[in-house]
DNA sequence: CTGAAAGCGCTTACAG
DNA sequence: CTGAAAGCGCTTACAG
């Protein structure tokens, strides 16, 4: 083998300058067609690979982004931020950025660890996920002058001074909701979360619109009639679901595929197996939904982190890289709605 | 504001040398306890960092390490290996190192993506996951130069060349049989994956061996028998029940908890509510055997984790880094029982 | 289009 | 225990 390459020994061994061979690398169009080809070839044959080191060094950007994974609270809901994370690495290594990941237990510990990372010039960036009410972490971000994307838009009031991609859960729950008064549903209801949370309460939204454009009077829409309120899980589905059969719903779009799973038991009880299957949504579409035949409202995911990467590379590379100057942007990706058949083979023990 | 500091702005306010700050940070020891103490104050104050690097160039280590991400085929599973990356990226951060995240689409792009990495010097090492039979990573990334410690021991025969550690599979499934056994039942059937996968056969070797020491038949066990094959999943564990049911089974050791929700419906049908439950043991226990209530093989995933950072820090802190001289470490930790109760809310739809 | 110079901010030897 | 020197391997100006 010898010793690793560096521009200084291609350089010796090719009789150009490093500056040349640093051209080829960073700014091709520079570089003479047969110079560089030649520069290419002994690149390729030496399998020279530029220090990272000496690079970011050289020009103050480390070509990566900082992002706080979270432990999986729920198995079932957790492979969406596994679909978002996974979209983003591939994004990121597309246009040769890397991605970090850190840990926090709290939004505070998440900010200074990500501004620490920042100092260090370890990160370039980072992405803020789980947005939420009251979110400190986008000002502790630009109070500090990290760059960063958010994926979920901020909840509270008031003009957002950030870029962030956000899913529209209230466009899905309005497909869905659609869907069913289509198959001729009208006592839809809706399990979701307690009020306060962002994205809960955007999902209701979706429902309610458009059970009020299909007319159903308001009454029948109130909370603990037609809108049920509970924590997520399977068992709080079918409670949830339990108390809005009470309200004679006859079909339900849910807010998450944890509280689909435990509607659709009650359904499959009350109804045929059939109606039951068709008679809920869930969302997210988790591998629970594929497996169990639910239909449920799919979130671009991979879309909305490509969107996050490109927002977040644009910014990093923007001629004018003042974040104060450069306005946000902000992008509402809308989902789709994934209707599945019936499978008659996990109906065997069915009544 | 101002400027960052940097070692030389601090070295002059201090009317020290940029050396004795180095010191500071990296041999505390060496430096007289009254000066460092100046020194850190000034730090602190300053909001001081060293650039990551500058320190990188110089010493030669990234303090990063590498890990590839998959994309989650199985909700249900998956939460495993969340759990394993959360707990690498907590340990990591603990211990002053970074992890990095790069996906791949074979195992081929996985090692030479890696290699390439560790050429920029963008990470020190990395860790391998999901080993299995005929893995070509471990040598190529040997040949590479990379160092790494594998979450997974090598499947096939020979000597190990690297470090690994691992989860004792057999030992768990032992310990679901003995506690099946122990409940009175003789009749356990396993439900697992077809023949050739390492972990799925480490699986049924434990409850072939605790079945086989209380004097269970050997025709009983056969394939076939109470010895039922098929692929992962809720459905496919329904399937493999059933035929178990016909061998007179009356309780499954599971190769996973999607199987086990598959086992537990027919289960439950077939016997009282209580028996189903604590008749079918899973494996890895996940969320949705929590959520269902069924007892679950847990793999301690965060102490893996933790050894394999322990391991691969260990290895490039050597003062001899030679990987040829070092002699690989291999780690079989121990699995545990989870037994979970009987859940009535859970069973308002059971026949 | 190509090259000689400077310097990014550290740590690693080594001398006092 | 402390300091002056060298240099890690690049890229960014700038001059030809």
């Amino acid at each position: 083998m010898g010793t690793k390459p560096t521009l200084q020994s291609l350089a010796s061994t090719l009789g150009v300058s490093r500056q040349t061979i640093s051209n080829v690398l960073n700014n091709p169009q520079v570089v003479q067609a047969s110079t560089r080809d030649r520069v290419l070839a002994e690149i390729r044959a030496s399998g020279y690979r530029p220090s990272a080191a000496a690079r970011s060094l050289r020009s103050r950007r480390s070509q990566t982004i900082g992002l706080r994974i979270r432990p999986a609270v729920d198995g079932i809901n957790g492979s969406l931020m596994d679909a978002f994370l996974h979209a983003v690495v591939e994004c990121s290594q597309r246009r040769d950025h890397r991605l970090l990941l850190i840990t926090a237990t709290s939004d505070e510990q998440e900010s200074s660890e990500q501004a620490a990372l920042h100092t260090t010039g370890a990160i370039d960036a980072c992405v803020l996920t789980d947005t939420h009410r009251d979110d400190d972490r986008p000002s502790a971000l630009l109070d500090a002058g990290v760059p960063f994307v958010a994926f979920g838009r901020p909840w509270q009031d008031g003009p957002a001074d950030h870029s962030w991609v956000d899913i529209d859960g209230a466009a899905g729950t309005r497909l869905a909701t659609e869907h069913l008064l289509g198959l001729g549903h009208r006592r839809i209801a809706f399990l979701g979360w307690p009020e306060g949370s962002g994205v809960g309460d955007d999902r209701r939204a979706g429902w309610r619109l458009a059970m009020a454009d299909a007319g159903v009077p308001a009454e029948d829409l109130a909370l603990g009639v037609l809108d049920q309120r509970t924590d997520d899980g399977v068992v709080e589905g079918t409670q949830a679901m339990e108390r809005a059969r009470r309200a004679a719903a006859t079909a339900a779009v849910c807010a998450s595929d944890s509280l689909a799973v435990g509607a659709s038991t009650v359904l499959r009880r009350a109804t045929t197996a059939e109606t039951a299957r068709t008679a809920v949504v869930g969302f997210d579409d988790t591998p629970v939904a594929a497996a169990l035949g639910l239909s449920s409202v799919r979130q671009p995911v991979a879309d909305a982190a490509s969107r996050v990467v490109d927002l977040l590379i644009e910014r990093l590379t923007a001629p004018d890289a003042d974040p104060r100057t450069a306005h946000p942007v902000h992008d509402l990706l809308t989902p789709e709605l994934v209707l599945r058949e019936f499978d008659p083979r996990l109906d065997q023990h069915a009544p």
